[in-house]
DNA sequence: AACCGATACGTTATAATATAACAATACCTA
DNA sequence: TAGGTATTGTTATATTATAACGTATCGGTT
């Protein structure tokens, strides 16, 4: 079997979608996820929310606020900054996108994200691609070291910058 | 022992130092390791970047650039934002200060952070007190998990927002 | 000491990110 | 359909950060 086959991936959502997994699906299902969301939640996924969500889920990158505006922008609908930013803070309130912390900008959670489970962060410095990946040991190392100083953890913030799997490969090439 | 002796405390530099620490002696320690530090790397610790880590190092809390200007500016010398950027990019770079990313704010590195050990930051949202810990094993469980991933880690973003052990006492109070 | 290249700093302008304040509209639901 | 709540529009402004370019200073070399 060699790299070059197309043999069917083993996990429908790998962490890291290579430059050709079928987005239209991806998306398709995240928007099915994000309707659930808010509709678990009793909140409302109104036509701005739902086309700002579109723009931030069209890729698996953190895309800054003036980014959506502009791609909305150029699809007919001038947006002022804080329309976005309003439909940003009910997306992230719904648990639909996340912030990027280090890099200012919002990204579309792309994962079941079943139950509780924390995720951390990782992203390609290379390919942009952003992956969350369930980490419990980590939170439980997190958890210890609170406690060892008697700090009772409230927000996590794991974001982890580098190279994704298939960017160390093309770089070995 | 009731809650209000002044026992002495085990460790001089307690991750959360209490608010009525010797903040006078901690300061001038950690002036001292950033004075070797930029020696050791061949750096310049300038007039200017002294000023701008003496105003970040006066607390344990994390600074904005502009609360660093303004600071600064209540003494006489009004810098222009740049100009403290500046001198914040050479103390970042010689590791002593870091940024908070999710607050776009800056703090400095109190502890002797010996070696190469890896601090995770915890951030009181009561007190605003911030502690970097060692937390070996929340890197290690990273390290997994991003090569499970095929995942090449290069920085590493691990934040903590919650309640410092002061805080905990006072709110069950 | 005089020179020189590199680093640091000053000055001005502007980019990029985010929120405040208040008016208008849409949506529930009684 | 009336009335309250949630959402969006509109305008202005706050906050964070960098670009571009000139001047000064430092440190090593002749």
């Amino acid at each position: 079997m060699t790299s070059k086959t197309t043999t069917p991936r083993k996990h429908a959502h790998p962490a890291f979608p290579g430059p050709g997994h079928n987005h239209v699906a991806c998306l398709s299902q995240t928007l099915d996820r994000a309707k659930s969301a808010f509709e678990t939640r009793g909140l409302r996924l109104t036509d701005l929310r739902l086309r700002v969500f579109t723009e931030i889920a069209a890729s698996h990158h953190a895309m800054g606020a003036y980014d959506i505006i502009e791609r909305l922008g150029a699809k007919g609908t001038r947006l002022a900054p804080v329309s976005v930013y309003r439909a940003i803070e009910a997306l992230t309130a719904a648990g639909v996108v996340h912030r990027l912390e280090s890099a200012n900008a919002y990204f579309a959670c792309h994962a079941a994200h079943a139950s509780q489970r924390q995720h951390i962060v990782l992203s390609c410095r290379t390919c942009r691609t952003i992956a969350e990946v369930a980490a419990e040991a980590v939170f439980d190392a997190i958890e210890d070291i609170a406690s060892v100083h008697g700090f009772k953890a409230d927000t996590r913030i794991v974001e982890i910058s580098g190279l994704c799997a298939h960017c160390v490969e093309k770089a070995s090439q």
